[in-house]
DNA sequence: TGCACTTGCATAGCGCGCTATATTTAATTG
DNA sequence: CAATTAAATATAGCGCGCTATGCAAGTGCA
């Protein structure tokens, strides 16, 4: 009846779980965001974006907790799809503004419901007496591994 | 004081935050298995293997949760890197069989406790009374996910 | 003023998830 | 038995995270 030596279970994982939890959602969100043509990422950036326009890439980056080539790859792909326009910012010629298109901004109503819809599948996991605590428990657990 | 039309708040979507602690476990992971050479998902295959070999890249894909082309790539890293060693199936020349390499074996004791402090740097984000209720609802929201 | 340092962005390259599709081998079935 | 269907793997191509680098533009100090 022993379990052998030193067996990881990756059901008492809170980090795999975690991991697990995270690629469903993103599927979820995917196929909730199909008809809009958006992203996950598309639709984290516009989030941040939705609240304000007019950032330079780095404090995009910033907000959203990416790195930023990897900001600078999803606005490529924004871009590319005529969600957002980059202009040079006029007091540093280093960096660039950020700026929404109409597209985009007419997205944030729909958009933003299919993501709601995303967070209610997930949240239909639990009965609803537990779910403002688990996420209390995931913002913490997420604060204290960002400042880790 | 009224919050504009319809913004998103990332900061109480279940789904996002699953989605940071993921990005933010695989970064702790990926530090602490760095002395052994192994990636996280590399780690991933290998606790299952470390269960049972000799299964085919079918079923062990079946068993992590994942698509057949993201476990055909991930073990073909793992084959480049002498973790497994893919050999033809005896009663089906279709498939192959999976095999640890000694390497790969060897390995089982201290990555698995390389993964056991990422999970613990996780839970250190609760009070100890709240972690295994943090699991089961983990769990709970995983399965209700898987099934949907 | 001129040279070093810092900062913002782009690019290369990798890991690892996905879908779609080709290929090979097994199984089924008329 | 031949033809079709199903199943196992491989490959192409994309999204999106990362690190490491390179380059151009601003900053600061000798």
């Amino acid at each position: 009846m022993l379990e052998c030596a030193m067996t990881f279970d990756k059901t008492r994982s809170p980090g795999m779980l975690a991991s697990e939890i995270a690629r469903l959602y993103a599927a979820a969100l995917q196929r909730a965001l199909q008809p809009w043509g958006l992203s996950p990422g598309q639709f984290q950036a516009l989030s941040e974006l939705w609240i304000e326009d007019g950032l330079t890439q780095r404090q995009l980056a910033a907000r959203l907790g990416v790195e930023q080539p990897t900001m600078a790859n999803t606005l490529g792909r924004m871009e590319r799809d005529n969600l957002v326009a980059r202009k040079p910012h006029p007091e540093d010629g280093r960096s660039q503004q950020i700026w929404l298109t109409e597209a985009a901004r007419s997205l944030q109503l729909p958009a933003s419901k299919a993501a709601l819809a995303a967070d209610e599948l997930m949240a239909a996991g639990l009965p609803p007496a537990e779910r403002e605590l688990f996420l209390s428990m995931l913002g913490r657990v997420a604060s204290n591994l960002r400042n880790a």
